[in-house]
RNA sequence: GCUCGAGUGGUGGAAUUGGUAGACACGCUGGACUUAAAAUCCAGUGGACUGUAAGGUCCGUAUGGGUUCAAGUCCCAUCUCGAGUACCA
C-alpha cells in the first residue's frame, strides 16, 4: 500500500469538517484551554508559508491538550474590515465587501488544506453586522462612561452626574479633559442639557474633540501614531502631516498606569512587555509652573518673591524674635492636631503663622500693609488672627487658647487654592524628571504650537518670532525629526520669575521641544541635559553649573550619581533627596507639584474611510448623541464612490441613506433631514483594531444575539490561555485590546482583567529572494557570477523561476507575461547557466519571493508541510525559508508510513515488545511532552525522527509499541496519523485518544558510559555499573590502563566524580 | 543615541540544572540497485596533524579577559548583526 497523501489528506479533513471533531463544547466539565491566533486580515494575495507557522504551533498545541483531556477552544476568524479592500473599491468600484468575501474563501480553502483543528462553528468576521453590532455596544459603553480615580476603575457615567449634582465637580477626581472649568452643584443644575452634554463630554471614556492628528493626504484619512513609521503611513508609506480635526478619541491614557501594572501578571515575552512598557512611557518627576513677567516687571521687580524679599526671609528663619520663637515653639507642640508652618509663602505674601487644614493665618498685627493682605487671605478662604508681641510675652497660654478656639470654626466652603492665575501674569507648565535641577535653569523654552507664544512675545521680538513659527510648521513632521542636528531656536522678548529664586529667566522658542509630549514647554537645566546645553551654547546663553566636582564646559552632565551643589537648601544633596525636597519646596509655595507623565496619548478613534464599522451616533444641534443598543446594529450605508465628497467629508457623506430618525427609531434617507426628529449620523468609521480589540470574547459565544458574551460563557472559557501571533502588534492591537479588556472587567462585563494568560510570537518566516544584474542601460543581463566592476542594475526575479541550485529558467523569465519587457534580452551564462542572486527579505509580494503553501501540499502533503514549517528552527525566531529541506521530513514520513506496512500491506503484531523497544517508546514519549510543553516543536521532530530510525532498525511491527507511537505524532501530522490508526482498527478519531503516560521504568539503566576527562577536557568513555559508589568509580577509573596512559606516570591532584555524569581527574 | 535580543560546521539548527559540543536534517563525497536517470538503501562528513590499519594527538561555540575541578552555558569588556524606539524634557 502506497504511502498516498494527497488522498489521505482529502478523506480526513472532510472526515472532521463531517464530525465536527473540533468543536469546544460550552460548559463541559472538562477543564477547559483556550487556544488563540491572531485571526487575520484576508488580503488579495492570499497565504504565504510564513502566515501557516504560528497556525501550525497553536494546532499542535491545542490537539495536544485535547488528548491530554482537555475541552479544547480553538476557533478561526477574519479581521475583515481593512484599507487594501476599500483601496481595492475606488479602483475598480466592486463593493468591499464582495472582494473581502472572495479573499475568505480562498484563506479558507488554503487553510482547510494544512488540516487545523480548529472550530469553525464559532468564526467571526469582523465585518458581518452580527459581530459589530457588539464593537457598536462596546463604543457605547465607552460613551457612557468616566474613571475615577478615587475607585481607580471606569464608572457608569451616571455616578460622575450624581457627584456633580451634589457637590459640583470640584472634589471630583477624574481622567478627563485638562482646563475643565470648576462649578458648583447649583451651577451645574443651573447649565442648560446642552451645556451639560458637552462639559459630560470632557470626561467620557470615548469623546470627540478638536485634536491635533496624523493626517495621511494620500490615504485621505487620520492614522494612529502606532500605524505611523518614520513619518510615513505603515499602509503604502505616504507621508503623514500634523493637522487641527474634530475626531473621536478612546481615553487610553485613564488606563496608562494599569496598563504597566498588568504586566506583571501575564506570560509574554520579555521583548513585547519592553515595547508595551517603552510606548506607555511612564516618567516620574514634577510640574513645575513658572509665572511670566510682565513687562513692567520685568524691568526689574517681580510680582512673586523677590530675591530680596527672599533673603529677609532666610535671615528671619536664622533669627526668629523673642516672642515668635516663643510661640512657634508652642504651636509646634500641638503639631498632632493640627499643623501649623511658619513664616510660610502664600501667594506674594510670606506670613508669620499658617494652618493650612484649618485656612487659618495668624500674624502679628501692625503691619504695613495689613488691610491689603487681609484682603488677599480671605479671598482665598482663610480667616486671618492677629497677635501681638507683648501678648505673648505675657501670656502664651492665652495666645494659644485664642488661636485654639478660632481653629474650630475655620471656613469650610472655600478651597485652598494659592495659585493666583490672573490674565495679566500668565504662567508656563513645565514637566521635569530632575526637579533637583531646579537652581540650574538658565532660560525656558516652548514649542512653537504653544499657546502662549502669540500671548508673550514683545513687540521687538514679534516679527522674528512670527517667522521662526512659520518656517517650523511648514516642516513636516519628517523632516523635522530627520534633522535632529540643527539647532534653531529665537527669543520671545519675555522673562519668567524662577520659582524659587525670582530670577528673571528667558523664554525661548525652539523646535526641539514637541508640542505633543508634557506640556509642551520645557526648563532649561543646560548644565544637566545635553539638548538644553547645545541650544544654549549656539544662543550664548548662560550655562550655569549646579552639580559638585563636575565640569559643564564641554557639554552637560547627565549622570545619576550627580551631588548638587550652588543650589541653596539642595547643596551637596543626590538626586533623589534633592528632587523630593525641591518638590517639597515647590508644593509649599505653589508653584508645583509632583508628577507623574505618560508618554502615551489618547487614541484617536476616527477613521475617513467607507469600509470599517459605522459610529452608533448622530448629532443632535452639533452635540453627538449615541443611539439606544436595542436599535444596533446600524449598517453600513451603501455608496456610489468610495472617495471623500467633494466638500471634504469621509466617504459616507456620499450616502443617501444616512440620517436618524429618532422618533422612528431607524436609518433614513437624508431628504427627511428637514423633519426636528430626523438627525445626521456620523459620517467617520472605526479604525481597524475597533473589532479586533475583542474578538476573543466574541468566539466564547460567537451566536449569542442578546449579549456580546453571556456571563456563563465568559464565566467557562474565562481568558485566552494561550494566544499565538506576530510581534508587530506590540504597541497597537495587543495594547488597545488589553484596555479594552480592563474597561469591560471595569464596568463588570467580563470576569477577568487580562485576556490572554500567556503569550508567544512566532518568528517571521523570511523570503529567499533572487535577483538578476541588468547592465545599466541596456537589455543585457550577467550570471552573478560574471559580476565584475561593470555598474548593474539588481533587479527582482520571481522565486518560481529559479531552482534551488540558484539557476535561473531563462526560457520561463523571458516568457513570464510579467517580465515582457525582456523577452528579447540578452543573457550572459556561466557554464551554459544563469546563475542569480539570493537575499533573505521579508516575504512579500512585491519582493516576488512569495511561496505559496498550496504547491507544498500539493506536491509533499499538508503534514510534511507541517512538520518542516515546525522543523525550520524554534518558534519565536525569525528564519529564511528555504524549501529544499522539505525531503527530509517527506522521508521520514514515508519511513513512518513504511513501519505498519513492512511487507507491502498494512500490518502489525500483537506480540510483547522488547526492552528495547518500550525504551525507544518511552524516551519518545517524555522527550515529545517536554518539547510541547516548551513549545520546542522544532526538536520533537527530530525526536520523532530518531525513534522511527531507531524502531526500523530493531524491525519493529508490534502493535504495543506503534499504537502510542501514532497519539505522539498525531498533533504535528494529524491526517498520517489519523489513516494509521483507522488501519489498526479504531472506529473513532485518534484526536479522541488519549496521551500516552510516560513511565520511567522503562528507561532504568543499569550501566552508565561514563565520560572521562582530564583537566576538564574528554578523553574517553567507559561503562561502568551506575550502582558504583563514589569511591569504588574513582578506583575503577584510576586503575584503568587508559586512565594510566594518560597520567603517564603522573599522580592526579584531585578527581571529581559526579556519579551518573562524570569523572574529571585534575592532574 | 536608548532599550531588548542574538552570534555554534558548507547550511537550518541541537546541547532543558555549568558536566561527552555539533543531536536531527539539508547539502556534499563514496558505494549498492539500474542500460541510464529518478526513487530507495548503506557508509562517511567541524578543522589541522599523524598512522598500512585499529587508532592517536592538538585546536575548536564572534574577540579578549575572569570565576570554576569543569564554561557554548555564569561574570566583565570589546566587536558584529537583528528588532523596537527615538529631540519624551
Amino acid at each position: 500500500m502506497e504511502y498516498n497523501f494527497n488522498e489521505i489528506e482529502a478523506k480526513w479533513q472532510k472526515y472532521w469538517a463531517d464530525n465536527q471533531t473540533f468543536k469546544a463544547i460550552d460548559g463541559s466539565t472538562l477543564p477547559k484551554y483556550y487556544v488563540l491566533d491572531m485571526f487575520p486580515y484576508p488580503s488579495g494575495a492570499g497565504l504565504h508559508v510564513g502566515h501557516p507557522l504560528g497556525y501550525i504551533a497553536s494546532d499542535i498545541y491545542a490537539r495536544y491538550k485535547r488528548h491530554q483531556g482537555f475541552n479544547v477552544l480553538h476557533p478561526q476568524g477574519y479581521d475583515s474590515f481593512g484599507l487594501p479592500a476599500e483601496q481595492y473599491a475606488i479602483q475598480t468600484g466592486q463593493h468591499p465587501a464582495l472582494t473581502t468575501e472572495a479573499n475568505i474563501a480562498t484563506y479558507r480553502r488554503q487553510l482547510d488544506k494544512i488540516g487545523f483543528s480548529f472550530d469553525w462553528s464559532r468564526e467571526v468576521r469582523t465585518s458581518n453586522p452580527e459581530y459589530y453590532k457588539w464593537t457598536q455596544w462596546i463604543f457605547i459603553q465607552l460613551f457612557d462612561s468616566w474613571y475615577n480615580k478615587d475607585t481607580d476603575k471606569a464608572e457608569d457615567i451616571k455616578t460622575l452626574v450624581s457627584k456633580f449634582k451634589k457637590a459640583g465637580n470640584a472634589q471630583v477626581r477624574a481622567v478627563a479633559d485638562e482646563d475643565i472649568a470648576v462649578f458648583t452643584a447649583e451651577q451645574w443644575k443651573g447649565y442648560p442639557k446642552e451645556q451639560q452634554e458637552s462639559i459630560l463630554l470632557q470626561y467620557r471614556l470615548t469623546y470627540l474633540s478638536e485634536t491635533e492628528v496624523n493626517w495621511c493626504p494620500e490615504l485621505g484619512t487620520v492614522l494612529a501614531n502606532d500605524e505611523i513609521i518614520n513619518g510615513f503611513s505603515e499602509r503604502g508609506g505616504y507621508p503623514v502631516i500634523r493637522k487641527k480635526m474634530t475626531q473621536w478619541s478612546m481615553r487610553i491614557s485613564a488606563y496608562a498606569q494599569r496598563l504597566l501594572d498588568g504586566l506583571q501578571n501575564i506570560d509574554w515575552p520579555h521583548s513585547l512587555k519592553d515595547a508595551q512598557t517603552n510606548w506607555i512611557g511612564r516618567s516620574q518627576g514634577a510640574s513645575v509652573r513658572f509665572q511670566v513677567l510682565l513687562p513692567a516687571q520685568a524691568e526689574g521687580k517681580t510680582s512673586k518673591m523677590s530675591f530680596k524679599e527672599l533673603e529677609a526671609l532666610k535671615e528671619k528663619r536664622a533669627n526668629p524674635t523673642k516672642a515668635s520663637a516663643l510661640l512657634w515653639a508652642r504651636l509646634k507642640k500641638k503639631k498632632a492636631a493640627s499643623k501649623f508652618r511658619a513664616n510660610y509663602t502664600l501667594g506674594n505674601y510670606q506670613v508669620d503663622f499658617v494652618c493650612l487644614a484649618k485656612q487659618t493665618v495668624v500674624e502679628f498685627s501692625g503691619k504695613d500693609n495689613q488691610a491689603q493682605r487681609k484682603d488677599y487671605f480671605e479671598k482665598e478662604g482663610f480667616q486671618v488672627l492677629y497677635i501681638t508681641s507683648k501678648d505673648i510675652e505675657k501670656n502664651v497660654a492665652a495666645v494659644l487658647v485664642h488661636i485654639e478656639t478660632a481653629l474650630q470654626f475655620p471656613k469650610t466652603a472655600a478651597i485652598y487654592k494659592t495659585v493666583d492665575a490672573s490674565i495679566e501674569t500668565p504662567e508656563i507648565e513645565v514637566f521635569t524628571t530632575r526637579p533637583d535641577t531646579i537652581f540650574g535653569v538658565t532660560f525656558m523654552t516652548l514649542a512653537p504650537e504653544h499657546d502662549l507664544v502669540t500671548k508673550i512675545t514683545t513687540a521687538a521680538q514679534k516679527t522674528a518670532v512670527e517667522a521662526y513659527v512659520k518656517a517650523t510648521s511648514k516642516r513636516s513632521e519628517r523632516e523635522r525629526m530627520a534633522d535632529v542636528k540643527t539647532i534653531s531656536g529665537v527669543f520671545t522678548g519675555a522673562y519668567a520669575s524662577h520659582p524659587l529664586t525670582g530670577d528673571k529667566i528667558p523664554i525661548w522658542i525652539g523646535d526641539y521641544v514637541l508640542a505633543s509630549y508634557g506640556t509642551g514647554a520645557v526648563m532649561a537645566v543646560p548644565c544637566g541635559d545635553q539638548r538644553d546645553w547645545d541650544f544654549a551654547k549656539h544662543f550664548k546663553i548662560v550655562i550655569k553649573n549646579i552639580f559638585k566636582d563636575v565640569d559643564v564646559s564641554e557639554g552637560a552632565y547627565a549622570e545619576k550619581d550627580a551631588v548638587i551643589a550652588n543650589s541653596d537648601f539642595l547643596n551637596d544633596l543626590k538626586v533623589n533627596k534633592a528632587s523630593k525636597l525641591a518638590i517639597f519646596e515647590l508644593e509649599k509655595r505653589g508653584f508645583g507639584s509632583g508628577k507623574i507623565n505618560y508618554r502615551l496619548r489618547d487614541a484617536v478613534f476616527s477613521r475617513q474611510r467607507y469600509w470599517g464599522e459605522p459610529f452608533p451616533v448622530y448629532y443632535k444641534n452639533g452635540l453627538p448623541q449615541t443611539i439606544d443598543p436595542a436599535h444596533l446594529p446600524i449598517v453600513l450605508p451603501e455608496v456610489e464612490k468610495y472617495l471623500p465628497t467633494k466638500d471634504g467629508n469621509p466617504p459616507l457623506g456620499n450616502a443617501t441613506e444616512w440620517a436618524w430618525d429618532s422618533r422612528n427609531k431607524k436609518v433614513v434617507s437624508n431628504d427627511k433631514l428637514k423633519n426636528k426628529t430626523v438627525y445626521p449620523l456620523e459620517l467617520n468609521t472605526m479604525p481597524g483594531w475597533a473589532g479586533s480589540s475583542w474578538y476573543f470574547n466574541r468566539y466564547m459565544d460567537p451566536t449569542n444575539e442578546g449579549t456580546f458574551v453571556s456571563k456563563e460563557a465568559a464565566n467557562y472559557w474565562r481568558e485566552v490561555d494561550l494566544y499565538i501571533g506576530g510581534s508587530e502588534h506590540a504597541t497597537g492591537h495587543l495594547l488597545y485590546a488589553r484596555f479594552w479588556q480592563k474597561f469591560l472587567f471595569d464596568r463588570g462585563h467580563l470576569p477577568v482583567e487580562e485576556f490572554a494568560k500567556k503569550l508567544i510570537n512566532q518568528g517571521m518566516i523570511l523570503g529567499t529572494s533572487a535577483f538578476v544584474y541588468r547592465i545599466e542601460g541596456t537589455n543585457t543581463f550577467v550570471s552573478k557570477g560574471l559580476l565584475a566592476d561593470q555598474k548593474v542594475q539588481p533587479l527582482h526575479v520571481d522565486v518560481s523561476l529559479v531552482n534551488s541550485s540558484d539557476e535561473l529558467d531563462v526560457e520561463a523569465f523571458k516568457n513570464h507575461p510579467m517580465y515582457s519587457d525582456f523577452n528579447t534580452a540578452e543573457f550572459l551564462l556561466e557554464d551554459g547557466t544563469y546563475m542569480v542572486g539570493r537575499e533573505v527579505e521579508k516575504m512579500s509580494k512585491s519582493k516576488y519571493n512569495v511561496v505559496n503553501p498550496d504547491a507544498i501540499c500539493v506536491e509533499h502533503g499538508a503534514d510534511a508541510l507541517r512538520m518542516f514549517e515546525m522543523f525550520l528552527g524554534p518558534l519565536e525566531q525569525a528564519k529564511p525559508w528555504k524549501t529544499s529541506g522539505i525531503s527530509g521530513v517527506s522521508s521520514f514520513l514515508k519511513k513512518l508510513w513504511k513501519l505498519y506496512h513492512t511487507t507491502g500491506v498494512f500490518g502489525v503484531s500483537e506480540e510483547e515488545p522488547t526492552q528495547d523497544e518500550l525504551k525507544i517508546l518511552h524516551k519518545t514519549i517524555k522527550k515529545v511532552q517536554e518539547d510541547i510543553e516548551h513549545f520546542s516543536f522544532n526538536t520533537s521532530v527530530s525526536t520523532f525522527m530518531i525513534a522511527v530510525n531507531e524502531l526500523a532498525a530493531q524491525k519493529c511491527c508490534k502493535k504495543a509499541i506503534l499504537e502510542p507511537l501514532l497519539v505522539l505524532i498525531s498533533p504535528y501530522a494529524p491526517h498520517i496519523a489519523e489513516e494509521l490508526w483507522n488501519q489498526l482498527g479504531h472506529t473513532s478519531s485518534i484526536a479522541t485518544a488519549s496521551f500516552p503516560v510516560f513511565e520511567s521504568k522503562y528507561l532504568v539503566e543499569s550501566s552508565k558510559v561514563y565520560p572521562i576527562s582530564f583537566n576538564g577536557k574528554m578523553r574517553f568513555t567507559l561503562e561502568l555499573p551506575l550502582d558504583l559508589s563514589k569511591e569504588a568509580l574513582e578506583k575503577t577509573v584510576l586503575a584503568h590502563e587508559k586512565t594510566r596512559a594518560q597520567l603517564k606516570g603522573k599522580t592526579p591532584k584531585k578527581v571529581i566524580v559526579v556519579p551518573g555524569k562524570i569523572v574529571n581527574i585534575v592532574g
